[in-house]
DNA sequence: CCGGGCCCCTGGATGC
DNA sequence: TGCATCCAGGGGCCCG
């Protein structure tokens, strides 16, 4: 579910709560993708920053607290101690010195927490390790970003959510920018023109989108329990069938990758 | 190293 | 109504 729009939306109500607290216990379930999480306890949280769809909180001591939402994460603060009812699914549980506890709740269980050493990503973090750039910063190079498109032998979708030419692009932007830009998302063929187009597109859409607080179809909820504003704002996205705005073509969806891609099969060209 | 296919989990929507 | 099937915003792993 959330992709670089919807963490940031979290990151920025999570920084305020978090940032200066320290983690007195820690209780997480036993599960694959949680990685230490035990030795957060002692330790102060200095920041909440965010690396594509990574949440990266600097600790004390340095070390780092990484956390990814897979595809139903939702974190949460609340009192600690009136667990009356536990919300349902919640796989870990942080209790702070400020008599609150932060709450990861995950359906899915895709979603992730691990403690390492500050930048230490390697082995535990492989994906994090090998991230590419931010689109929102200057290290999101148009002319780089061309390069690499026409080194790839890859459909240009799959590519963007390898996440090696930019970072934080998933299902939903990556449809969003190959319609604005006009590739078909199968297209193996993306020339310099087009590439600087995408480039353009995908800071366009993404940045839109973290001004209406993410998409929400169903489990993407911000800290304070609210959804984002974007799925009515979705041009391709979820669209299939509804004509394309920009020339009337019914959409089209195909599996590409094994993921669900809407197109507009008249306007974006491979 | 690259790209493609399948796997990890669970629940909701849809179809018969 | 009951059950089967498909689909879902994430990444990992293995194979050729």
């Amino acid at each position: 579910m959330p992709e670089l729009p919807e963490v940031e939306s979290v990151r920025r109500q999570l920084e305020p709560e978090l940032r200066g607290r320290r983690v007195v216990a820690v209780w997480a379930d036993r599960q694959r993708r949680f990685h230490q999480v035990e030795r957060l306890a002692g330790h102060t949280v200095e920041a909440v920053g965010r690396r594509g769809k990574f949440l990266v909180c600097p600790l004390d001591g340095g070390l780092e607290l990484v956390m990814h939402l897979g595809m139903t994460g939702v974190l949460g603060i609340r009192r600690a101690g009136l667990d009356g009812e536990a919300a349902p699914y919640t796989r870990a549980r942080l209790s702070l010195d400020d008599g609150r506890e932060l709450t990861f709740q995950d359906v899915r269980r895709f979603g992730g927490l691990a403690v390492v050493e500050a930048g230490a990503y390697g082995t535990v973090l492989p994906a994090l390790a090998r991230l590419g750039p931010e689109p929102l910063s200057d290290a999101f190079d148009p002319a780089r970003f061309a390069r690499d498109l026409a080194a790839t032998r890859a459909p240009v979708k799959p590519y963007l959510l390898s996440q090696r030419p930019v970072a934080g692009v998933g299902n939903i932007y990556a449809d969003e920018a190959l319609w604005l830009a006009r590739i078909h998302p199968a297209s193996r063929r993306v020339g310099r023109a087009r590439a600087l187009l995408l480039h353009a597109a995908i800071r366009e859409v993404l940045a839109q989108a973290i001004e209406r607080e993410g998409t929400t179809f169903r489990d993407y909820r911000m800290l304070n329990g609210e959804s984002g504003r974007n799925a009515t704002f979705l041009t391709a996205y979820g669209q299939a069938g509804r004509p394309c705005p920009r020339c009337g073509t019914p959409l089209r969806k195909i599996t590409l990758g094994g993921r669900g891609t809407t197109f507009c099969p008249t306007c974006q060209r491979h």
